[in-house]
DNA sequence: GATCTCATTATTGGATACAATATACATTAT
DNA sequence: ATAATGTATATTGTATCCAATAATGAGATC
């Protein structure tokens, strides 16, 4: 079994539980596309039932991340490059309005955060970090928006996207050039700049979409 | 083969359906917002177990109509003026790229289809109609721009804020100002001019968030 | 009268059992 | 041998039952 099976607490549902169990082991590649996802296997990896299970894989289909037939069960999704493609013109669309209107509420304390995220990803030699230190930049800085409906979307969007991000970071100076790009961000947002910051986010998108493009093809 | 095979409602699962039929009640206003939704008088109304309604509401809560608690139950979710401008501004964001896409992928058949919704939102006396055809234009035209990601969202955010626009249509020159409009897309995507068309439609979206805004306040 | 237990009830979360469907394999007919 | 057909098995969909929790109300205490 690839996914990380946590015994149930009484904190959340299992549901929930089993649901980001799920998504993480998707999200950080250990299922690979089209991976079959049966019922009755996680359940006896949770210790529970298959109700709950079947909650959880609801919630993934409703994320995008699984895709189920009636009666056939799930698999992991696949996605084509043109699938990313869009994905990553739907993010470079997005982001940049959210970092606009996020950058005049920014604490201090975010701005904090966001840089000892880029520290800790320079140091990192983990390729599996890296991703996770990514996603943590960007969402911090997001956060200060109080776009709700906009983060929501945003939040399904990099779930579909993330393995194929950190695919992208391994790319020669794919994390060289990230790191720059997100010090540059955070520059711009600690000077008020949010019309730079929107554009340096369109532009870090669109530069991690044409990498990823350009290497594919092998 | 002579027989032609019917497919009876096997097709779809008892969730789906009770899914389809909560979301419209949701979406025409037939259920308010607060309103608790208890999973025995579902069950009870659709001749099924509380099974497939916990499933179904739990579709529902992803899609943001309902919002759950456990041990609690769902109620209809709200939406406050705020939420529903970020959402008009998502539209706002989103649906000028979508249809500047799908212009110059437009079939003669589609340009038709779009143009009887005209007409018949001309026509229409109904007030739940409008919303419906209103509905039925938009999508009908963004269907050709092959973007599957965008349109998910998209579907999300109109489900979320469909009641809200109809209460627009209402408005005093609701109705009449969207048929104008929407005439003049259709014209626009006619002519093949996507940029038109995309601005046209995104002056559409946030006319239709000024002018239910304004109203909202007296 | 107000408020604080504490039992009662209503409602949801989850487990078990059964039904519906698909898949794999054996069997038969051509 | 190949295609069609029947049977067994695996897997999902749903119903029924039990457990956990929240809402309700009656009585006790001040």
């Amino acid at each position: 079994m690839k996914i990380k099976a946590y015994d149930i607490s009484k904190t959340a549902s299992a549901t929930t539980l089993i649901f980001d169990a799920i998504r993480q082991a998707i999200i950080k590649g250990d299922l690979a596309q089209g991976e079959p996802l049966r019922q009755e296997d996680i359940a006896r990896a949770f210790n529970v039932s298959r109700i709950p299970v079947r909650e959880a894989l609801l919630k993934l289909e409703q994320h995008g991340l699984i895709t189920s037939q009636r009666y056939k069960g799930a698999v992991v999704a696949g996605l084509s490059l043109d699938e990313a493609s869009e994905i990553f013109e739907f993010r470079a669309l997005l982001e940049p309005e959210v970092i606009r209107r996020a950058v005049p509420q920014m604490s201090p304390q975010v701005l904090e955060t966001a840089e000892s995220c880029c520290d800790a990803f320079g140091r990192a030699d983990d390729p599996m970090q890296w991703g996770d230190l990514n996603r943590r930049f960007h969402t911090t800085l997001y956060a200060s928006s109080g776009l709700g409906f906009h983060m929501d979307v945003l939040d399904k969007a990099m779930d579909r996207i993330d393995p194929y991000l950190r695919a992208q970071l391994l790319l020669s100076d794919g994390m060289q050039r990230a790191n720059r790009e997100h010090r540059m961000i955070v520059e711009a947002c600690r000077a008020g700049q949010a019309d730079r910051a929107a554009d340096l986010t369109r532009q870090h998108i669109l530069g991690a979409q044409e990498s990823l493009s350009r290497y594919w093809q092998e």
